[in-house]
DNA sequence: CGACATCTTGATGCGGCTCAAGGCCGGTGG
DNA sequence: CCACCGGCCTTGAGCCGCATCAAGATGTCG
């Protein structure tokens, strides 16, 4: 994986990478001018390109740093005990993973699940940050990450599948809305199989659902998206 | 809900509230020294008694502040749309409750279990921290705070109502373990219910899973405490 | 076109939810 | 001090939903 900072921002008059970039409006550097602009890809190291399946980090790595999601997108799991592995999280530009922490080093692992890349902040320039004067972004943001986590354990808690899966659908959609994209077509890069230990179900009680939902009109699935037909008669269950 | 600030640290020789404090090897001060410790208690309020069933903070509330547990113990919540309430977490001595924001205020109520106390730490106060030489606690205790996220996550995506109360057994008596108290008592200040709604089952199953393990001798539950008999055979569950 | 992965659909059994009744305990009042 | 009451927890019976196992359909890539 390369890793590389812009250093260049500022020279030739340019605002460097952050002003160029098309997930900004959603990013740290949402609010910055000139100056603080151009300093801040200085602080965070942008990744190559990231291929399909391509580790972001493993478990086991140190855990020294945030992660931005700039394009395409990555899961995350767990591997427990017996083996077993739980996938914990999916993550669209804009979103951050970081910090889960075990007794050495990272309890998870981050794999692109499209070509992806993301911008790295390393724990010890977390500070530097509020002399570009985006600290308080940084912290919303580690709140979003962590209103994101609640969701995923309210999802978790809920008894049917069917719930579940709804509440999937309604997460994953608001996520869109908030990056600006068609909040009624949720892509799916990732499968089934990994949509399905995220909710804590088998793969063949997702299809199941899926399959109830497109018979009576609330959905279409397709291998690639899942589209959302009714999403005012989804919410009430 | 009373809060206080020690201004009188530092003065009559006293290195402040923080330095008497029994909670101190497990919170923000725990490696501090005479000014430091004694500037800790100015930045931090800290609660009067809580009464049992008392709120610490309500869902709407607005969420400008961190919350360390200082004695007690509490319990977090989330209400539905539909009414019915989901218990979040329950927190100990040293544990760190924040930062569940909706659009407008808190999405989570927090509730003592027993008479309590906590410490405040305002949003505002955070990069105060870094004079006083505890920032890198604060994101340490941050990171704790998520990783005990993601166990709540991990036992509810557990399939079996067995395997999702052995994981609140090991995580608690985990988190006790760090606190310096005895691990193989796990006091439940909070109510069976609580317990049930907090793992995602009914009352009932969880009431059948303890039963069924007190018969094998596995753990010994009364009505304020369960005992681990047989811990190692209850981890490799 | 064939081989493989991925997803769908079907049949069956078990676990946990629901509804209902009974025990345990602390509190209150006579 | 005891009788009664009301939470809280336990236990039981029946049923539904999901996991499991198994086979078939669809899509993807060499």
């Amino acid at each position: 994986m390369v890793w590389q900072y812009d250093r260049s921002a500022g020279q030739r008059g340019s605002l460097g990478r952050c002003a160029r970039c098309a997930t900004r409006p959603v990013c740290l550097s949402a609010d910055l001018k000139d100056d603080a602009l151009r300093r801040l890809p200085q602080l965070m190291a942008k990744s190559g390109s990231l291929q399909t399946g391509a580790h972001l980090y493993r478990a086991g790595d140190r855990a020294d740093a945030h992660y931005y999601v700039c394009s395409g997108s990555f899961k995350t799991y767990t591997a427990s005990v017996e083996g077993d592995e739980r996938i914990t999280g999916f993550y669209i530009p804009g979103e951050v993973l970081s910090c889960t922490l075990g007794d050495d080093g990272r309890l998870d692992g981050a794999v692109a699940l499209e070509p992806a890349t993301a911008c790295r902040l390393n724990h010890d320039d977390v500070l530097a940050l509020n002399s570009v004067g985006c600290l308080s972004h940084f912290f919303q943001k580690q709140t979003e990450r962590e209103t994101k986590l609640l969701d995923h354990q309210l999802i978790l808690s809920s008894p049917s599948a069917q719930a579940r899966f709804v509440g999937f659908c309604l997460q994953y959609s608001d996520r869109l809305l908030a990056l600006g994209r068609r909040s009624d077509i949720l892509p799916t890069p990732m499968s089934r199989t990994d949509i399905a230990n995220y909710l804590g179900m088998t793969l063949e009680s997702l299809s199941r659902v899926t399959s109830r939902f497109s018979k009576v009109g609330l959905i279409h699935s397709s291998r690639t998206h899942i589209e959302l037909l009714d999403s005012d008669t989804l919410r009430t269950i």
